[in-house]
DNA sequence: TCAATACCTGCGCAGGTATGCAGCTATGCA
DNA sequence: TGCATAGCTGCATACCTGCGCAGGTATTGA
């Protein structure tokens, strides 16, 4: 298999073989950049606190996740918008609050991960 | 319990005890401080391949994997250096080759999810 | 010793991102 | 109608981060 573009076909390899399985390994860079852009949403520790209460509380509001948080309450409804944007998470509207939630299942996967790990 | 600091006790509340869980689901700041490094750390598409290639290929060479992702060297070597300060993948010298992989057991588990992922 | 290779490091630039502040909209209630 | 509350938005600033370039170190082979 020649899986190297011709762009860099010239470069001296290594394991020449190898080269190709990571290739193989590293798969479409759709994908990739996809699970990158995930990952970044939950690199953020302000971000990451607000998905971990929405993920074991349940339904919150806005004002209470900034309580819960200590973020203002901006700063809160930005992440939120954000979250919601990348359909991380979606609203919830009663009169004037808006309960939030987590609706994506990969996202929520990771964040069971990381409460496993000794949360 | 009265989990809400003392700065932010007078706020009022949509739902009060679902502020406390939520206080307690984030737990410990540090916990999820380290948590979104190492997200932080695979937030970043062209880290992200070359852990993939990593994690899937097996120990590999830094030029191969310049190679392998179309970075140039410096980038990799970057790249790796601060995997490697986050004690993300060590090197092994072989000579004038240092030959990379995976070392930590929770990264390992987040590539396991975004290869199975369809990837 | 000389040259080539494999990798590392420092520096500076460009682009993105979080944060605080002020102000806005919409709902509920009297 | 008037007012307080819940949430959203825009803007300006400071900060961080990825990236390429140039140059340095260490190992190999002639």
């Amino acid at each position: 298999m020649h899986l190297v573009p011709a762009d860099r076909a010239d470069r001296r390899t290594i394991d020449g073989h190898r080269v190709c399985e990571a290739i193989e390994a590293i798969g479409d860079a759709e994908h990739v950049r996809t699970w990158a852009d995930r990952f970044s949403l939950l690199a953020d520790p302000k971000r990451l606190a607000l998905l971990l209460a929405l993920h074991r509380t349940g339904p919150l509001a806005v004002s209470d996740l900034a309580i819960a948080t200590g973020m203002n309450d901006p700063a809160v409804s930005q992440a939120l918008r954000l979250l919601r944007a990348a359909g991380v998470v979606a609203g919830d509207k009663e009169g004037r609050v808006v309960r939030y939630r987590v609706v994506d299942d990969d996202v929520r996967l990771l964040l069971k991960q990381c409460v496993a790990d000794g949360g």
